[in-house]
DNA sequence: AACCAAGTTCCGCAATGCGGAACAAGTTAA
DNA sequence: TTAACTTGTTCCGCATTGCGGAACTTGGTT
């Protein structure tokens, strides 16, 4: 960040690193110590006293009364939900994905792109498997899973030329490989209708991904995943796949 | 603020500023211009630019290309369900609460406290109606709704005395008034086991609470609700409370 | 072309945030 | 009890950082 000294005049320093302090919270933590927040983030004890005190007051944070320890405040989740209600397709998605979670015993997932990840808009948990940890909000890379690539596939081919570089800076030396492995996965969509990994993005998860392109909305896609143990790869093509599709024309009706 | 002139060296202005840009946004806007966040905050635009800049950069804003407006970027989303990821709750609760909301046709919601507010934590809203527009995240006053009369008369005696100076405090003179419907409230909640709030806080709403005590988490509380013109007193009292008592006993055993 | 509205950039100033170090408070060990 | 340690808060002088008025683009309208 330092390279462009001109722009920097623009970047507001106190800002970024009050939102590291937030960011530093990972999902499952309950409470971290100052000290613990200015190991995270590299900055100087003063430095977080300062931020997290300020933080404090804006109900970002909140204090333990105990330990002094400090959780994510409320005001996060306003400013998050606020998020989630822009996308009214949610409210349409919701029911039917977790029909589908119930009948197909799959974890199923809506997720639109930013940057080279896909971000999760809303997920399902099957009911049978705790099964993935992902859960709104979590991202998974684009290029390398079911759900990237049904996006990527699924786009026109203006936008995908435009994701290209986007993915070459992110992969480096790797873009040749992965480029090659997702134009495959492109060809495979064109074919089958959907996108597949079987243990490619994480070893025991299988998943298959479709586009969902819904006129007011921004594009995004769907995948359904579960663990590998359970599964086989005859079901996921001639029945989990079929079922998604069916459910991606509920959400998108052709036309 | 300005008060305390002391403690302000510790307070760091350019996050402050930064996260009422964030906080500018309400729900259901698309996109704001940096003009109208500069009105919203009243900072002058230079340093609105300065900051929704960077918060661009950081990906808590994301410029729409058309219009080159401002919307909540996806990094907000991981900070809020980051948040929400710490109440387990929120898992068992869920499914339950969709459940209840189909057979009962009412809006349900699980809330706990913040400040002097209730702040939503999960809502089903019912099937029928798109009913009242609340979501997670969304914030009712404690003193004068159903679910937060619920969860003070639930509260052990110590909690609630440690409540009163900080209701007092954002009620004002209004705080005498308020004070005693709340002492009432607390009675009934008693004697009944739930509280009831038809079309007190918002005319038209018809809802009841009732406290929740899980041992590991904070003290919460629940409501069902739902337009006044499609329901009667009889049926909240005789139907809904009920059945929320039960659901309830579902989520706490007693013990 | 002239005008207006919205946004970005400039630039000198000083207020603001910085961070090392001293100070407090709480914990463990001996 | 004292001493060493660990964590968190506060101090305080310095210079950096952010500030904001004004000038400058940019783009759309009459």
């Amino acid at each position: 960040m330092d390279l462009e000294t001109d722009k920097d005049r623009l970047f507001v320093t106190a800002l970024a690193r009050g939102l590291e302090v937030l960011a530093a919270f990972r999902p499952g933590e309950l409470a971290l110590s100052n000290q613990e927040l200015a190991k995270r983030t590299g900055l100087p004890k003063s430095t977080v006293s300062r931020l997290s005190y300020t933080l404090t007051r804006l109900g970002y944070l909140a204090q333990d009364e105990a330990s002094g320890h400090y959780r994510l405040g409320l005001a996060v989740l306003a400013l998050g939900s606020t998020v989630l209600a822009s996308y009214d397709i949610r409210q349409i998605a919701g029911p039917l994905m977790r029909e589908f979670a119930l009948e197909q015993g799959m974890s199923i997932s809506l997720a639109l792109r930013d940057g080279s990840d896909m971000v999760y808009l809303e997920t399902c948990r099957s009911p049978a498997r705790i099964s993935v940890q992902l859960t709104v909000g979590s991202r998974v890379p684009l290029a390398t899973t079911a759900i990237g690539r049904a996006y990527y596939a699924g786009l026109p081919a203006a936008e995908q030329l435009k994701l290209q570089p986007l993915l070459a800076a992110r992969y480096g030396a790797e873009w040749e490989e992965i480029s090659a492995r997702l134009e495959e996965a492109r060809q495979d969509y064109l074919r089958q209708g959907y996108s597949a990994s079987f243990g490619e993005y994480e070893a025991d998860v299988m998943a298959v991904g479709v586009h969902l392109a819904v006129p007011g909305q921004p594009a995004m896609a769907l995948n359904a995943s579960g663990p590998a143990f359970a599964l086989n790869e005859g079901a996921m093509r001639e029945r989990i796949a079929p079922a998604l599709q069916a459910l991606r024309l509920r959400l998108a009706p052709p036309g």
